[in-house]
DNA sequence: TTCAAAGTTTAGCGTAGTCTAATGTTGATG
DNA sequence: CATCAACATTAGACTACGCTAAACTTTGAA
């Protein structure tokens, strides 16, 4: 039940915690996660889902409602931040102490949080300076179970002129992220929406404050999520 | 296949790489390991032993003579030493870099050691300057599966007015630990025998160079492994 | 209003590990 | 050298996950 023989590293099959993770991420905005996005996420069978959601919400980590979906319990939320909290901040230590570049760093992160203990990440934690947002620009949830709710906005949907903060790059795919990151395009990196083509076409952007021009897919650009910034008169404000 | 649902945390059920190293470490003096050993290393019924030793020996990674025991093959010597230098270097990573003190470790490196990538081994051995030692006292395994073999004596064998430095604590035991630590018995420390009881009786040693008397008594002697020293007459030999 | 497609659950089986109880083997002792 | 205790293995059941195929809902479009 643990690590299997012929497959020894990549741990196949999903936890528990991995579970609770995408249920987490699936109904964030207030909703129901449906099984096949479950399945799809975790890369099993619908069928496997329904018989873990079965077990979950027997052990009472999440509530089903047959062919709706599931959502978590206050109990698995708060096992869903743990483990946000244990990654994000895994990846966060990884890419500061001990050199890993930011694309690199998601799977090492994706093993680790299953074994560290609550004490190895509260001591990274502390190494860190009890930091508030992970290499991706995610937030870190804190030891308690409490998470800034970001207002975010793809940036295929902010405004023509709006100013922005790049916070959170929405995939995990390795290309994309390292094609973002030559673009310049990491979390922390202030923009302006220049021009957006109709029809689902790809949106212009300025970088601030070099003004370099970057044009995104419409694809790429639901991806970049934004905080929307006010302006002040000397410029932008800062967090 | 990965983490249960009722008990999330602790992995109960021992992983083939844990078979791995119980098996190299009770046939290192070039015997086998017998299957009731394995199981009270592990914890679990011989059975479950037996169960596991079929599969490990159709997998190449152990040899099985019936009713007398294991011994690992080439390969199976390669596993189990990847997993020694990665606890090794665990423990040395947490005790270093993390502020963990030298009893807690273990527990935790037992857990992580499944769970990390060569990369990141090798990158935590980079950091500490590719250490030789554990703070144990213990070899570290290079990265290609060597390992120093040490010429070690127990305490409760050393010769009386011989010149010694602590090598290894043969126990996980966390109390034995904390006790040996307050003696100021850790690895590297060095002593001479002044004085041993017969019909086992304790040790007396001196701390070198204070002089600070200790007397052990012979099942903690048991446990304490040493080199002996070559002595040069301006003092003791350094490594 | 029906009906078909899409999505979900159930049924049934496979695998890798655990366990207890029963059976085999070995080696020391009378 | 026969016996017996200790140790090892086999037999058979259980759990927790996975899968495919089949049955059941829901929903959206004709």
């Amino acid at each position: 039940m643990h690590a299997t023989l012929r497959d020894a590293n990549p741990p196949l099959t999903p936890s528990v915690e991995d579970y609770l993770k995408v249920i987490y991420h699936l109904s964030n905005q207030g909703g129901f996660a449906a099984t096949s996005d479950i399945a799809a996420m975790l890369d099993v069978a619908p069928p496997s889902v329904s018989g873990m959601v079965k077990r979950l919400s027997e052990t009472g980590l999440i509530e089903h409602v047959p062919y709706r979906g599931v959502q978590l319990t206050a109990q698995g939320r708060r096992a869903a931040l743990r483990m946000i909290r244990r990654h994000r901040l895994l990846e966060l230590y990884l890419t500061q102490q001990l050199g890993y570049d930011w694309g690199g760093v998601h799977a090492e992160a994706e093993r680790l949080e299953h074994a560290v203990s609550d004490e190895l990440i509260d001591r990274m934690a502390r190494a860190l300076g009890d930091p508030l947002y992970d290499p991706h620009g995610d937030p870190i949830p804190t030891a308690a179970g409490e998470i800034e709710e970001a207002e975010l906005v793809s940036l295929a949907d902010a405004g023509l002129g709006s100013k922005l903060e790049l916070r959170q790059v929405g995939t995990q795919d390795s290309a994309r992220l390292r094609f973002f990151a030559e673009q310049g395009l990491t979390p922390g990196v202030l923009l302006t929406v220049t021009d957006r083509q109709p029809f689902n076409g790809p949106t212009t952007i300025g970088l601030v404050p070099s003004g370099d021009p970057r044009v995104v897919g419409r694809e790429l650009a639901l991806l970049l999520w934004c905080r929307e910034m006010p302006v002040t008169d000397r410029g932008y404000a800062s967090r």
